[in-house]
DNA sequence: CCTTTCTGGTACGAAGTCGTACCAGTTTGC
DNA sequence: GCAAACTGGTACGACTTCGTACCAGAAAGG
């Protein structure tokens, strides 16, 4: 009846699956990236990905779906950048950190808009992805820093608070500088953070005396 | 022909439109805080606040307008609990913006829901909104600072950073706390907040040597 | 008491998307 | 070549919500 699955254009079934399905995620980083998870439909993406609608229920189930498989991509692509540099210093360790954010936010605007706007608020299931990397990767960067200090360690507790403090502040900053459109340029903002920072020390030494 | 407004169970026409305004809004709130924005549709809020589909439209014409009011409300509340307290020491404005966000967080989840979670993603202009209102608590909360310190002012730009910082982290940690149920209990964290700036003071004192 | 306006429930067409099915044309293995 | 399977385009019903309209009953003024 069926040979379920024979070589076609030079190829098996597996990989033909996997090519439609790789051309789906890469339609899905785009239209979700310049018009918005939100004005995005199933037929949208297909038109993208040159294909029919017919293969998208090959690979996905529903767009949520789909739209979280572009996140998992562009949350690795953002990984690379922010957790890529090390440093012994605890603000080398802040500075690399933002620095590789808007860095990667810049160079990368199709991916930063899914990152920074289209995946808030799409469903329980995208909100609980969401935090789980941003947890991931606080977590990462309240150890690098604490490593980098020679006193007392953070409690687990205290690790958590800073993770959510860098993760939301990093967060924050990005989306406002992508709002602006990348104004201040980033050496400059960079610079204006770096002496807030130190005016927050100031001020914090000052207060303890 | 038409009378075009006289009074009826005591009220005029003006005042009755009012009243079922308000009861939408207050449909609103409760929706929006329980099931959620996107589960919400034009009947749920009418049957929530007992009135007919006809009467929403005579006060908001999309359910977005609807949100749109019920998040001024929402944060009108949240200003008046998070910019209250004074304070002349910075780190005593800190811990009363973080003490004031969380208590408030926990006095009303309902509305905490709608700012925390439901207002996000909704649409450019709900969005928009959100930085708007976080852009302006922020401001007034690190020009707060900037005046508790006799020494060097912040510049615009580096006012807004500190604006963002104190947002974001905020935003994030409270987001953290509502979704681990309130764990731990708010003094603790509180606590863990302010061992944790005083960790970072003491690290960052030490880089700078 | 009687007319007029207001109220709330139900009904209905419009619009958009989903998910599937059909159908002609093409490519491959034999 | 030829049959079988694959491909892509179009079409279709199902479903949900919107926004409006209709209709019987209640409440108020004269």
């Amino acid at each position: 009846m069926s040979d379920q699955g024979r070589p076609y254009a030079g190829a098996s079934r597996e990989e033909r699956e996997y090519a439609r399905r790789e051309q789906l995620v890469a339609a899905g980083i785009s239209l979700f990236g310049t018009q918005g998870y939100r004005a995005a439909t199933v037929g949208a993406v297909c038109q993208e990905a040159g294909l029919n609608k017919r293969y998208f229920y090959e690979s996905f189930a529903t767009l949520e779906d789909l739209l979280c498989e572009v996140y998992e991509r562009v949350v690795a692509d953002l990984r690379g950048s922010v957790l890529a540099g090390g440093g012994d210093d605890p603000s080398r360790v802040l500075h690399g950190f933002m620095a590789g954010f808007l860095t990667w936010a810049q160079a990368n605007p199709v991916m930063a808009r899914v990152h920074l706007f289209e995946v808030l608020g799409v469903s329980e299931r995208v909100d609980e992805l969401y935090r789980s990397h941003g947890r991931t990767i606080g977590d990462e960067l309240a150890s690098r820093l604490s490593a980098t200090v020679t006193g007392p360690q953070l409690t687990a507790g205290q690790q958590r608070v800073l993770g959510d403090v860098l993760i939301g502040a990093g967060l924050q900053m990005a989306v406002d500088w992508v709002i602006s459109e990348y104004q201040p340029p980033r050496d400059e903002l960079l610079n204006e953070i770096d002496a807030t920072l130190g005016w927050v020390l100031a001020a914090g030494l000052a207060a303890l005396g």
